[in-house]
Formats: structure tokens, sequence, C-alpha cells
DNA sequence: GTAAACATTCCAGTGCGCTGGAAGGTCAAG
DNA sequence: CTTGACCTTCCAGCGCACTGGAATGTTTAC
């Protein structure tokens, strides 16, 4: 199959296709006489897996280096369940950072409805964020 | 004050410091006679402002924003306010969306304690990550 | 007078996952 | 035979917040 129906099987742009190729994602495939692409019908499960893992917030370099270890003839099975923990991990990281976040923002919104804009004009540049002496 | 004064009482590079007058948080400040950067003390408060408002994840061109609007006389709360609920819902959206990965990675976690590792190696990929017909 | 610490400018790169344009070659339908 | 859809390569940029190096100039301390 030539570029083009990979791309509307995978819902992928052509351009992506070839930037998966050129990361190392996807195999070069053969090419036809005219020089096209010619891909086997597998890589469109290639394609559902990497997306999955994207979904499953792997990176491309991770993903490739699960598939660089089945091309291999490697069970990544090891490497995998390594990288599950490892994001799990990282997005429990995340979400405490995130939350973080959110406590600061809350302390400026509950100080922006308590501000009289009439009253700001301070040495300061916004009392909202830097709470004044008041 | 000259840049590495600056930089040691705010905790930032020199490096930084002239990333922020390229990008408009800093005021170009005077030179002296040598072509140094001369910044006047307020200048520590300004950083402190700007940090502040990094630490509530606003972006540095809409802290420029504030800074400008304050740089032209006008009072930036409204501004700002908005700033806040605009920073909180997109918050609210991104971990909603780490909520979710982190929900298909516990669904791939509970599939990989349960795989056989001698079993894997069929026509897929990984069966942790797309689960075959078992 | 000389060395070290500090400053200057300019250009360019980092990571991540694409996306865009230009200039051309190939193939099927009419 | 021409049109148009499809394909090719190459180079270049995005957004974000810096960071790095090279080559050079200034100030301070001894």
């Amino acid at each position: 199959m030539r570029i083009g129906e990979l791309a509307s099987r995978s819902g992928l742009s052509t351009r992506t296709l070839r930037f998966y190729e050129e990361v190392g994602l996807l195999v070069p495939p053969p090419r036809t006489s005219g020089g096209y692409r010619d891909y086997p019908g597998s890589a469109v499960a290639r394609l559902a897996f990497i997306g999955e893992s994207q979904r499953a917030g792997l990176t491309l370099a991770e993903i490739r280096s699960v598939l660089t270890l089945r091309d291999d003839g490697q069970a990544p099975c090891a490497h995998v369940t390594a990288l599950i923990h490892e994001h799990l991990d990282d997005i429990d990281r995340r979400m405490a950072e995130l939350a973080a976040t959110r406590r600061v923002l809350r302390t400026l919104a509950t100080r922006a409805a308590a501000t009289d804009p009439a009253e700001c004009g301070g040495d300061d540049i916004c009392s909202i964020v830097i709470a004044g002496e008041t």
C-alpha cells in the first residue's frame, strides 16, 4: 500500500509517516519501480501500537525503543512494564505539581476577588500576585 | 547595580537576565561609561514578580503583557484576574488529561502483571499495550 | 603592570512532535 | 496528450524558556 492509503487508514498525515520513518519508528519500506514507498499491511497495526502507546503517555523515543527490541526478535515485555511504571510515577509527580500550581492560583483568585481596582496602583507591580502589606 | 549582582540577588543567571531583556520582560537599563548594564534597585522586585507569576503557571508572554500595562501606567488588575481564571481552567483541563492517561497506564500495568513473558511473542508487537484476543 | 573577575555581543542549539513550502517525478483517467 | 492526484526530496520552522560557546572589552585587586 502506498503512503496515502496508509495515512488515511491510520489517521495520520503522509508528512507524519515520513517523519516516523526518519526517526526510526517505521522501518523503511520497499519502493515501487517509480520510487514510491510500498508498505506492508502490518504497518497499520504498527501505527495503531504507536498511537496506543502515545495515549499511554510514552514518548516517541520510548516507543521506538520497544519497536526496536521487537524488530530484533526480542520480547519487549519487561521493558514495556518498566516504562509503564516510570510513566505512572511521572504522572503522579506532574499531578502533584499541577495541584501545587493550582493552589497558588486559587490564592491569587481569592486575593483578586478582594482587591479594589481603584486602590491598585502602589509602588508594587500588582498586589494580587505579590501581596503588599495591606 | 550590575548584572552579576542582580543575578545573585534574584537567583537567575546573567544569561537569563539578558534573555528577559531581549523578550521584553526587563526594560533595558541605562549603561555605565564602560557599557555595562546598570540596574535600578526596583529590578529585584520586578524579577520577584516574574518568578511568582511563573510559579502561578503564567507564561513569559503573559507576564510581559502585565508588565507592559504597568509600564504604560495602567492598572493591570482586571487583566491579571482574567489570566488567573484562564490558567485555573487550563490546569483543570490538564489534570483531567493526566488522569485519563493515568487510567490508561493503570490498565496496562494490570495487564503487564498478568502477562507471562514466556507466552509473549505472537504476531502483535506487545500484548500488554494492545491486548490480543486471549 | 598584570591577572582575574566580570561584562559585552552574536549566533546557534536544546527537546518534543510534528508541520510547512518549494521544486520536481509518477501514474491513472479521460 | 494532458490534467490532476499522488508521490519524492530537501530544508526550515514552530512554541517555550532558556543555555552554550566564541571572541572581545572593562574593571578591580594586588
